[in-house]
DNA sequence: AATATCCGCAACCGCTCCGAC
DNA sequence: CGTCGGAGCGGTTGCGGATAT
C-alpha cells in the first residue's frame, strides 16, 4: 500500500510560477508565516500543491537568497565539502549563506563536476581520472578477497566510464542506491579502497544514512594515509569510526577540518588551478604534504587541488607503465 | 534567417525521516 | 510500538534561452 498523494495531482497547477502567484505565496508568508504547507494553497487561493508552494518559496522567494552567481569562494567551498561529504547538498548549503540546496545542487552539475572532469579530476572520487582508472584496473583484477563491497563499480564515476572507457562495462543504474539497499540501518560496513600501491588496506565505517557512493570513497580518504586531501590530525579524530555519525553535527563541530583544508589559498581560477599544476610538476614541493600523510605545518599552504595532482604526478611517475597515454588529460 | 543543438535552471518526483498520536 | 502525515532530501526532467551550424 503506498502512500497517498499530497494532493490531487489532475486538479492542481503545475510548470512555472506566475508573478501573481509568487505574490500570493509572499503575501501569505508575511502574514501568517511558514509551516503547514498542504494548507498554505487552500488559505492563500493557488491552485497548486502545498509542496510545490514550499520548494517555490524555500528556492525561490525566500527573501535571504541570492541570486547571483556564485563566487570562487562559495566554489571552493563546494568542491572541498562535496570531497568530504559527498553530495549532501542540504549540508552544503547550510554553508552558504542566501544558497539552497538546489541552488549548489544545479551548480554542481552543470559547473563543476565538468570543470573537474575537464581538469582531469573524477568529480566523484575527487581523484585524478588517471588514479580512478587504474584503481580500476586493480579492482577488475578479481577476486580481490578482501574487499567486502558488493559492487566495487560503484566506485566508478558513470560519466567517466562513459567518457573513458570501452563500452563494455557500465555501472549498474542505481548503484549507488544498492550498497544502501544492501545496507542495514545502523550496519556497520568495512570497505578496502583498492590503490595502486593496494599495501595500506584501510577500513571505514559508513554511517547508515549514507546513500552516496562518493562519500564512501571519500571518507576512506579521510582517514587514509594515503589521502590527497589536506587533513589536519583533528580531521581524522573528528571523523569518527561508528555506524551512527551525524554530518549535519559535524559540519558545524569541526571548521578545522574542511576550512583547513585550504584556508589561505583559495584557487580563485581553472587557469589558476593549471599554473598551480604546473607549479606542482616542476618539483617545487615547498609546502607540499608528502604522500604518506600530512607533514605539519606547511600543509596549510597546500590545497585541496594541489593535493589530488601531486598525487597523481606521483602515481604517475611511479608507475609509468600503468598509465596509457590514452588516459592522458 | 532558420533550424538544430546545447546548456542552465526551475520544478517535479519519489523516497526517507521524524514527530505526533 | 505501529501508523499517519508533514517536511525535507537527492535525483531527474523539461522548458526556455543561448549558441552553433
Amino acid at each position: 500500500m503506498g502512500r497517498p498523494p499530497c494532493c490531487d495531482k489532475s486538479n492542481v497547477k503545475r510548470g512555472l510560477w506566475t508573478p501573481e502567484e509568487d505574490a500570493k505565496i509572499l503575501a501569505y508568508v508575511a502574514n501568517h508565516g511558514t509551516g503547514n504547507w498542504t494548507l498554505v494553497p487552500k488559505k492563500a487561493g493557488l491552485n497548486r500543491c502545498g509542496k510545490s508552494c514550499r520548494l517555490r518559496w524555500t528556492n525561490y522567494l525566500r527573501p535571504d537568497l541570492k541570486h547571483d552567481s556564485f563566487t570562487p569562494q562559495e566554489e571552493e567551498l563546494i568542491i572541498n565539502l562535496h570531497g568530504a561529504i559527498g553530495s549532501r547538498w542540504s549540508l552544503i548549503a547550510r554553508r552558504l549563506p542566501g544558497r539552497t540546496d538546489n541552488d549548489v545542487k544545479n551548480y554542481w552539475n552543470t559547473k563543476l563536476r565538468k570543470k573537474l572532469m575537464k581538469m582531469g579530476i573524477d568529480p566523484v572520487t575527487h581523484k585524478p581520472v588517471s588514479q580512478v582508472l587504474s584503481d580500476l584496473g586493480s579492482i577488475s583484477g578479481f577476486p580481490n578477497t578482501t574487499t567486502t563491497t558488493t559492487n566495487p563499480m560503484a566506485y566508478v564515476n558513470k560519466d567517466l566510464m562513459m567518457s573513458n572507457m570501452a563500452p563494455t562495462k557500465t555501472e549498474p543504474s542505481g548503484s549507488n542506491k544498492s550498497l544502501v539497499e544492501n545496507t542495514q540501518e545502523g550496519q556497520v560496513h568495512s570497505y578496502q579502497v583498492l590503490t595502486t600501491e593496494n599495501v595500506q588496506p584501510h577500513v571505514f565505517s559508513e554511517a547508515a544514512s549514507s546513500t552516496s557512493s562518493s562519500s564512501s570513497s571519500n571518507l576512506s580518504h579521510l582517514g587514509s594515509p594515503q589521502s590527497y586531501s589536506c587533513q589536519t590530525p583533528q580531521a581524522q579524530t573528528l571523523v569518527p569510526h561508528c555506524s551512527s555519525f551525524d554530518w549535519s553535527e559535524f559540519l558545524h563541530t569541526s571548521d578545522s577540518f574542511v576550512w583547513s583544508l585550504n584556508p589561505s589559498s583559495l584557487v580563485q581560477t581553472e587557469a589558476d588551478l593549471f599554473s598551480i599544476n604546473a607549479k606542482t610538476s616542476g618539483h617545487d614541493k615547498q609546502g607540499v604534504a608528502s604522500v604518506d600523510g600530512c607533514s605539519g605545518a606547511s600543509m596549510e599552504y597546500h590545497s585541496f587541488v594541489d593535493g589530488i595532482l601531486d598525487r597523481d604526478n606521483e602515481l604517475r611517475a611511479a608507475f609509468p607503465e600503468l598509465l596509457d597515454a590514452s588516459f592522458d588529460y
